[in-house]
DNA sequence: CGACGCGTTGATATGGCTCAAGAGTGGTGG
DNA sequence: CCACCACTCTTGAGCCATATCAACGCGTCG
């Protein structure tokens, strides 16, 4: 759930109209700072992201913080190991999901198709771990910011003039936890991007991609 | 796949005699430094460990390398995204494995049995990879290696006398690259967990766990 | 208007990295 | 069986990237 360039199949949200035998898709919304789980609680849903935006973390005991993954909409979130959720899990901004009953993911039973979506959405999920992990290890300050940066734009940019534009809803903080890093250098960072006129930043929260070219080639250590 | 504590279901290793309408398990064999996959190959395979140990890697073109995770047996090792691996896999000591078609997994065809334990380790594996992220983005060295030890003993160890014993197939240089750090880090570190008689080191590739409580605080931060 | 939360910037500290030199360790061939 | 070589591991010294500590600006909300 780590924001993929990946495109994920498109949620079907409408209710298929009333005919009977189809089963009407269960929604839930989640207003910003609300839980939607924590870790340890049982986990007997997993939700698919229908608009808005998720937060998942991981605490330790003395405080330190590590989010997990943003859940952007074409996201799951919530899946169950030993029938427990291991993150916690909050919305950054209203966000609304699709429930989905664990025993749907785990059984062979209920409808094959959306077993198998679910399916691929567990094996997108290791893979973009996968990448978070090189970035976590191996990664400078500004490869890690980078990195996320073009990622986010991939995945949930929109165009602005010539530009593409990034809207961030969370905090400099939640950057941080997510890139293993402090507020200070991640706002370091930011500026030392902005300063090398590779991004523009409009209202704290809208990052302009100047230079996708030169942003990848730092995400991806191209540049020495 | 990485190493957890949580005891993965066993495997049935032993073909079931010669009933004719009975498939026999398809089992490979790879040899230490040979490659079982490469990061961008057609994922057509997926593969349970049954004897052995694999290494997962990433490797970033100037050579930075991140070690996703070590295959012990009773992991799930190949999990393809747009039918690609996403890592290289190599084996670190003579190892076997049971090989599954892809489309086992991914179709509703196939053994119910089989394709719901293949996606509890999926599951397993998303778990225990986000421990990993918390260990890679907001432990110090430490208590990565308390981390790192105390998981592979729980997974792996062996009773010797009074204490738990680890083998350890791997280099300095891949505990490093697991765990986000330097092989001299490492070094370093075992060292100091040698000197304050937490562990002891036999024949450098062998530790014996002296005080597990230590060690398990040491871990999760919990000392001071 | 004041207080608080968030972001930025500055000064300093430090944990882990880099560079460098030895010390095991295991394999190979004479 | 030993000598040599290649490779891994350990240790030391110095440095650097990022953390830490601190101050301040800005916007928001009561």
């Amino acid at each position: 759930m780590y924001v993929t360039a990946a495109m994920p199949a498109p949620l079907a949200l409408k209710t298929p109209s009333a005919k009977p035998n189809i089963v009407r898709q269960r929604t839930v919304t989640i207003k910003p700072g609300k839980h939607l789980f924590l870790e340890g609680d049982p986990a007997d849903r997993i939700f698919e992201v229908a608009s808005g935006v998720l937060r998942l973390t991981r605490i330790m005991e003395d405080g330190r913080r590590q989010v997990i993954a943003f859940g952007y909409p074409g996201d799951t979130v919530g899946f169950p190991s030993d029938g427990r959720y291991h993150t916690d899990c909050d919305a950054l901004v209203p966000s609304t999901l699709v429930v989905h009953r664990r025993d749907q993911l785990e059984s062979a039973k209920g409808d094959p198709a959306l077993h198998l979506r679910l399916l691929q959405a567990a094996l997108r999920e290791i893979s973009g771990m996968q990448d978070h992990f090189m970035m976590l290890g191996r990664k400078s300050s500004v490869e890690k910011l980078a990195s996320f940066l073009r990622v986010l734009t991939d995945r949930v940019g929109e165009p602005l003039g010539d530009f593409d534009q990034v809207t961030l809803p969370m905090t400099r903080a939640d950057i941080a936890d997510f890139l293993g890093l402090t507020t200070e250098t991640v706002s370091r960072t930011f500026t030392q991007l902005r300063k090398a006129k590779i991004i523009a930043i409009d209202h704290v929260n809208t990052v302009i991609i100047l230079k996708p070219i030169a942003l990848r080639a730092i995400a991806e250590g191209d540049d020495d």
